[in-house]
DNA sequence: ATGTCC
């Protein structure tokens, strides 16, 4: 394999280029603080985005965030764009480019309430974790009639509401307006069977529950524009589609591997002309059958994760109203997908280009001139959620004011893992971590020690680095540092 | 990420 260390090019503050060498049929870029910390990083993650770049119709560059790591076929942090005009049937879309936990994403929510007002946050822990059911188990989430399941998956957010699950104040502040379009054929009967019982449940791993405080605001205008203030209390929810979205993943990903057989160091497709480096990208045209299967199925199990953020907001709101035994003056600030392909129209090399686009661990950052974007984001630009680890805090940022990006209007998604969590599982001393957290006046309610452990702020690169390097390279821009005030995890 | 192996 060509080493990809020497096609390595600065593009510009925090952003490298990896040269088109080859099998790559479009160029590469990483996003880093400096050159030094991505070449000294896990050459994995590179060599997955030359790997990336090598898919049929690939255009523009392959992209990895600035809180990208290796991950299945495509880096988590990775954003990758293919044109539908591509070849014979369109460019590539490649159910593992989109990741295991379709829209895997974040809710944000404000509250009409001081974060030092909130009585005996120690208490609320307690109470959030019983209302906010964690862990890989899906137990605790609402009962759904297979009817009450075919609306969720169909129309997304707004179902949660119809049903009287979920809290949603206005679908314009939800990405996509919390839907995509979804045909159910390609949603297998295991799938479904999997998402008939864990709607309104967090899951495990990264995903939460937090209570934060907006510790610090950066940018006073867009901040007040979206109706928040220093020491205000807010909420952000993390989870995905639960075992539905990773079985449609699973069920999609097996079909097309299964159509892929080795060749020359690489995978032959049986009958499209295609020749891909990794397996794991196992992808097909945009107009096939397979594609078209795919994208509805992923469509439904986008509105299922939709759905789900929607039922975990009213669950704590409803937490929060039992709590302070008064009823809750609540708003969205927004909900991101940060695991999706998109159909999104895009100029390349100054040329217009209909494409999909693969972000997988990426959250969309349009510019307030976009045309999809409700009116209080046009002066600001779209709000980027940003979930840190649970020790150091989060952060809210907000996509260009005026043009596209150069990574077709994506960010970073989150902090990024420093240590695998094997890593992890050996380094930290769990007791320690609980009495470090206290002292921080974090209040958590934790599923499994093991869980805990790779889940520590120190597993995770410094959020505060990763937002730093996102800025500088242009993608989005800070808006409000957030910090933990009570967190609920698997 | 995941009823952490159909």
């Amino acid at each position: 394999m060509t080493d990809w260390r020497d096609h390595v090019e600065p593009l510009g503050p925090s952003v490298i280029g990896i040269k088109k060498h080859g099998h790559m049929v479009t160029d590469a870029a990483l996003v880093g603080t400096d050159l030094k910390t991505v070449l000294s990083g896990d050459e994995r993650a590179p060599e997955q985005l030359v790997n990336a770049a090598s898919l049929p119709g690939a255009v523009g560059r392959v992209w990895a965030m600035a809180d990208h790591h290796f991950g299945y076929g495509l880096p988590i942090g990775g954003v990758l764009a293919t044109d539908h005009d591509a070849g014979e049937l369109g460019g590539a879309v490649s159910p593992g480019a989109v990741g295991f936990d379709i829209n895997c994403g974040v809710r944000m929510l404000a509250f009409d309430m001081d974060a030092d007002d909130l009585p005996d946050p120690a208490k609320f822990a307690r109470r959030l974790g019983g209302r906010v059911p964690s862990g890989t188990s899906g137990r605790g989430g609402v009962d759904l009639t297979s009817r009450d399941l075919m609306h969720v998956l169909e129309e997304g957010a707004s179902a949660a509401a119809d049903l009287g699950l979920g809290a949603v104040d206005d679908v314009l502040l939800l990405e996509s307006r919390g839907r995509l379009d979804a045909e159910l054929e390609g949603v297998s009967q295991r799938a479904l069977e999997r998402g008939a019982t864990s709607l309104g449940t967090l899951g495990s791993g990264n995903h939460f529950a937090e209570l934060q405080a907006v510790e610090h605001v950066v940018d006073a205008e867009t901040a007040e524009a979206w109706g928040l203030y220093e020491g205000q209390l807010v909420a952000m929810i993390h989870s995905g589609s639960r075992g539905l979205g990773h079985q449609v993943c699973t069920d999609h990903v097996r079909h097309l591997e299964r159509q892929f057989t080795s060749e020359d160091g690489g995978w032959r497709h049986e009958t499209y002309d295609w020749w891909i480096p990794d397996r794991q990208l196992a992808a097909a045209p945009r107009h096939s059958p397979e594609a078209e299967a795919y994208l509805g199925a992923m469509g439904a199990a986008a509105n299922y994760a939709f759905a789900n953020r929607a039922v975990l907001s009213q669950r704590l709101i409803t937490a929060l109203e039992v709590h302070t035994r008064s009823s809750v003056e609540w708003s969205t600030v927004y909900d991101v997908a940060h695991n999706i392909a998109k159909d999104e129209e895009h100029v390349i090399d100054g040329k217009r280009c209909t494409c999909s686009v693969h972000r997988k661990g990426a959250t969309r950052a349009f510019p307030g001139s976009h045309d999809g974007l409700c009116p209080e984001h046009k002066a600001t630009g779209q709000p980027v959620l940003v979930p840190g680890d649970m020790g150091t805090g989060s952060w809210l940022m907000a996509g260009p004011k005026t043009a596209m990006n150069a990574a077709f209007g994506s960010s970073c998604h989150g902090a990024g893992r420093r240590l695998s969590r094997a890593a992890a599982r050996k380094q930290v001393d769990v007791p320690a971590l609980m009495e470090r957290l206290t002292a921080a006046g974090v209040h958590l309610k934790h599923g499994t020690e093991r869980g805990l452990a790779e889940e520590a702020p120190e597993a995770y690169k410094p959020v505060d680095d990763v937002v730093d390097a996102t800025e500088e390279a242009g993608l989005a821009r800070r808006v409000a540092k957030l910090v933990p005030r009570v967190v609920v995890k698997g």
